[in-house]
DNA sequence: ACGATCACG
DNA sequence: ACGTACGTGATCGTG
């Protein structure tokens, strides 16, 4: 057996490795006088789980001063058999995310039976401040954490790892292949993955007090059930349609070079870089205001889609002959993005058996929203069904989706109390046309209806005037009148805002969300508490949903997460039965203001929802 | 590494 | 005192 020792808070730690089979003697001993709950960790060959190749070579196990790193290559029945002593619960960092679906997925457990008993210190950081550094918060890493709660000497191992890769194995960080190349007896290797067992250890016996003391326990406790809901998800991934994926590749391939080549002609080599696409649309005449946020003149889509006549659908406007550049860069962008982001990925994400497994981050942003990568499957084109296509219900299935109808307006009037959106909602009437018929009479035209909504977006996100008018294409004058009119028919929305931004002002800088969630504010963009609040509520009603569905026993039928939807797939006979039950599951009441909820089978792609265009 | 851009709700 | 559109993930070009 190898010892390492290593000073935390200036006392010494022991990293174990043992090498024999007598060697494990000891551990056992460890283990079974151990804490009920100990810190653990996972080192494997790469991140991706499910592909060809994957392989979990480590778990450490620890307490404040002691750790054991398994070797798996020798001692993998040791390790399953630590994991699956039901006397133990174990403390991961990010262990709903990574840890347990590479254990279950590998049979080192089941998946709930272990799950069950894992405490996430990712989950309970995010409680307590959810905000990345940049955004001036501790930060969510292990490393961040153990920085502030533990010792801020303690290494960072992941990013020391990285220099060994790069320097010892000629690894680079981007390719992670360090993880597998690097020698299991590394020391550092060893002594890193036992450190990191003892850190999240101590990070837990930090944290959980000021949970209980917050009275963030039930809080706590309902993450850990959503994360474990959503693990399954993440395990069980969607199938993707590989010969119609195959093919778009090439589709959208010969779209980007078509359209890369007529820009080609008004000299931009490459429509992929703003200081070409500027320079030429400058040559070519065209003025603008727009800036980047560095202070160039800016080359979005924003700024092009009107050179080139079209509205923010792609549809053409028919103000001003279009520039032909500009509609040339906005094509062979999309369809280079389109190609990149989504189709390709898509294939090289995929598993032997053609599925794709998303991370599924149940606490992400700031206002615990769920964020969805590799691939990013929230984010999916819907103005087009040809990248959803890619996606199929298994054989003999249907995608089915269900979501919630306007969650975040329905929010805001129960928050704000807004009378006449109350009113709304009672009769199941759309907010869009009731705020248009209030705004504009009976028979309103449809820009009148798209700008009556844009209104009550920017609203809902602190909007002001100028960008009200900015996208909605209107000028300031009209934009004005517009608001006018929705701030006397709804006033309570920016009396409410006003009162959490002098509640924020005077009182403790975050907002105290009706789950009891606590979101920071910036002391310079309190306006901002509004949105916080709502879209915070409305992530955690979809989270409510969720569980109710998993708990009625339809989980299994749950593919992923969409903000305010839930995709999910069922036997073709049984899918409208399905649909309208999660559904019904997913309805609830929220402070007396009804969350009502649509369904839809959609047929056997994703693509194939009414809402996508597809031609069926 | 970072800014700009673009995809979604 | 005033006014501020919110939240993500991924890729590409540039320095």
């Amino acid at each position: 057996m190898k010892i390492y020792t290593y000073p935390i808070q200036g006392e010494e730690t022991r990293t174990h490795y043992p090498e024999t089979r007598e060697d494990l003697a000891a551990f056992w001993d460890w283990f079974n006088a151990a804490p009920p709950i100990i810190g653990a960790d996972i080192e494997s060959t790469s991140l991706s789980v499910f592909s060809r190749g994957f392989d979990v070579r480590v778990v450490s196990f620890g307490d404040a001063y002691d750790s054991w790193v398994i070797r798996s290559d020798r001692f993998n029945a040791v390790a399953a058999q630590a994991l699956q002593d039901r006397r133990k619960r174990f403390a991961f960092h990010n262990g709903f995310g990574f840890d347990l679906p590479a254990l279950a997925y590998h049979q080192y457990a089941d998946l709930d039976d272990l799950a069950e008993r894992i405490i996430d210190t990712r989950i309970l950081a995010h409680l307590l401040d959810p905000r990345p550094v940049w955004q001036g918060g501790q930060g969510l890493a292990l490393k961040q954490l153990a920085d502030i709660l533990v010792d801020e000497t303690a290494p960072d191992t992941s990013e020391d790892l990285h220099k060994i890769f790069r320097e010892e194995y000629g690894a680079t960080k981007k390719s992670g292949a360090g993880w597998r190349l690097i020698d299991i007896d590394h020391p550092t290797y060893v002594l890193y993955s036992g450190l990191d067992a003892i850190l999240v250890y101590r990070v837990l016996m930090e944290i959980s007090p000021t949970i209980r003391a917050l009275g963030l326990g039930p809080l706590a406790k309902r993450e850990h059930e959503l994360a474990t809901v959503v693990a399954r998800q993440h395990m069980r991934g969607m199938l993707i349609d590989v010969d119609y994926t195959k093919q778009l590749v090439e589709d959208l391939h010969r779209e980007e070079e078509a359209q890369a080549a007529r820009a080609k002609r008004y000299g931009v080599d490459n429509v992929n870089s703003p200081p070409q696409v500027r320079a030429a649309l400058l040559a070519m005449g065209e003025t603008w205001t727009e800036k980047t946020d560095g202070g160039e003149l800016s080359t979005a889509g924003d700024v092009l889609r009107p050179m080139a006549d079209l509205d923010r659908n792609w549809d053409r406007v028919n103000y001003r002959e279009p520039n032909p550049l500009a509609d040339a860069v906005l094509r062979s962008k999309r369809a280079g993005k389109w190609r990149v982001s989504y189709a390709e990925a898509f294939l090289a994400d995929r598993d032997v058996n053609d599925r794709i497994h998303p991370m599924i981050s149940t606490l992400q942003a700031r206002t615990a929203r769920m964020a969805v990568s590799k691939p990013p499957l929230q984010q999916l084109p819907a103005s087009d069904w040809t990248i959803r296509r890619a996606i199929i219900a298994d054989p003999g299935h249907l995608m089915i989706s269900a979501d919630y109808k306007q969650i975040e307006f329905r929010v805001i009037a129960a928050n704000a109390d807004v009378v006449k959106m109350k009113e709304a909602i009672a009769r199941d009437e759309s907010i869009h046309e009731f705020t248009a018929k209030l705004l504009f009479g009976e028979n309103y035209p449809k820009w009148k209806y798209k700008i009556s909504k844009n209104t009550g977006f920017s609203k809902a996100y602190g909007g002001g005037i100028a960008r009200i008018a900015f996208t909605s294409g209107v000028p300031f004058e009209e934009a004005k009148k517009v608001v006018d009119a929705y701030n006397s028919v709804f006033p309570e929305i920016d009396r409410y805002s006003k009162q959490l931004q002098r509640k924020a002002r005077f009182g403790a800088k975050e907002v105290i969300t009706p789950s009891g969630r606590r979101l920071p504010l910036d002391g310079h963009r309190l306006y901002a508490a509004l949105n916080y609040e709502t879209q915070s509520t409305a992530r955690d009603i979809l989270a409510g949903g969720i569980l109710r569905v998993d708990k009625a026993g339809l989980g299994d039928h749950i593919l992923l997460p969409v903000h305010d939807e839930l995709l999910g797939q069922a036997p073709a006979d049984e899918a409208a039965d399905v649909i309208r039950e999660v559904s019904r599951l997913m309805e609830t009441d929220y402070r007396g203001v009804h969350i009502g909820a649509d369904y839809e089978v959609l047929g056997p792609s994703w693509g194939h929802g009414a809402d996508f265009g597809m031609p069926r």
